[in-house]
DNA sequence: CATGCGTCATTAAGTAATACAATTTTAAAA
DNA sequence: TTTTAAAATTGTATTACTTAATGACGCATG
């Protein structure tokens, strides 16, 4: 009856990742405090207009993410904060419009600064032939870009070419934050590539390093483009 | 706030958990290969003699993590595996015994080595008053240990250091870490504490640094611990 | 009388079974 | 060739029953 995500309407999505989608945010946001009880099933459902079904597999969906946690004759509760799973990229496209975007994209280079370097000399030492061929496509891609520069081309050039270092490094731990990179940006557009150009010439540094096989290099070039290419943003505290 | 022993047993025995344990394991033992269409809802059902209800949740479980994609008319397919959530707890768990436990334990590794040093270095910048009182009680207790030595207890004070450190960095994109680590050491025993006074003078040098605020320290010292205390795995290459 | 223990009822999630709707591929038909 | 129909599969709804945890009540015991 009272539809309250009649915002995204028709969007194709289906209806327990909807309801999921505003449970989330509703945690995400602080609106369902952490640690609290959330209402139990039948009053959830009367309040989405979805059956029982439905909206179980909606919780279900926030239990594997982290955010909730259901138990018999106690109900489903909120769990604290630190157990979120904030490496989850459909997680990430919850955060939308809930934290300031700003904040959370420091944040992420936060990250980035930490794992991209080390990924970076990874794939210079584990890349197979068939991962340093396609690189080098990418990056053929990536130069033609900028000769004909088009922001939206780049991007994605852009996400291929880390993307396919994450998994050049062949360890399956770097694999996620292809996603999560892909993630950040299509949601939060980090305009991380105002100047095509001065960027091409860092990723030709990384490119290059990585085809040498120069793991130090490739880990210390990648490590000068996120301090330089970061860059518009206000630095806070530069660890 | 010890929760989750007791309720992590009970999720588990959660039937639709079961069945989804179940088909992970088969997913990321290559048997159900990547890119191939599962048996239908009702053939699974059959197949697990449970009812549609229990199955269709294991199935948004494993969606979720990023290992199934249902769709109408076609069916349920296994994703390719750069889709995967490795650093999901939970199908870390699930990863006991399908790969080599060294080949996986010197991966995580190679995570570590990158994200703990830069996160002793934020957590000395960002790490709260309260933070640091609670850092320098752990501490306290990783002294008393020691004294007299339990491995697990030292595991757990342990694991509760490297958990604060990731909390103190004040970055979300930190916080999943500290389960991480949590469930690699629980699920794969990384015996990465047979030295325990050698390992305390390393954490020494960490929480002095954090203490400090001194940022290049900490990543420095952090960075060294794993250099020398994961050590007894047989190094492949180092990067 | 007070304390401790066990049983039982209550409540909410967990599971089951069935029916119907929505979607998309396939193929048949105009 | 285009349109339309049919079939297969997941998506959603409804209802009923089961399991588990809590609290309250009552009984027994000190």
């Amino acid at each position: 009856m009272t539809n309250n995500f009649s915002t995204i309407s028709t969007s194709s999505r289906s209806l327990h990742v909807q309801v999921a989608r505003s449970i989330a945010r509703r945690i995400l946001a602080g609106e369902l405090p952490q640690g609290s009880i959330v209402p139990n099933e039948m009053a959830l459902c009367e309040q989405f207009g979805v059956s029982r079904t439905a909206l179980r597999e909606a919780i279900k969906l926030l239990t594997s993410k982290g955010l909730l946690e259901s138990r018999p004759k106690i109900g489903t509760k909120v769990v604290h904060r630190a157990y979120w799973n904030f490496l989850d990229p459909q997680l990430i496209e919850w955060m939308d419009g809930i934290s300031d975007s700003e904040v959370f994209c420091t944040q992420f280079l936060g990250l980035r600064r930490a794992v991209e370097p080390e990924a970076c000399a990874l794939a210079a030492i584990h890349a197979t032939a068939e991962q340093r061929i396609e690189l080098s496509e990418i990056f053929q891609r990536m130069v033609k870009v900028t000769e004909n520069f088009d922001l939206d081309t780049w991007t994605e050039v852009d996400l291929s070419f880390h993307r396919l270092i994450f998994n050049a490094t062949n360890n399956d731990f770097y694999l996620p934050f292809g996603n999560i990179l892909t993630t950040m940006f299509k949601t939060f557009i980090l305009h991380s590539s105002k100047h095509g150009a001065v960027c091409l010439n860092e990723h030709r540094l990384i490119y290059e390093a990585i085809m040498a096989g120069d793991s130090a290099k490739a880990r210390s070039v990648s490590a000068d483009h996120l301090q330089s290419s970061k860059h518009r943003l206000p630095e806070l505290e530069t660890a």
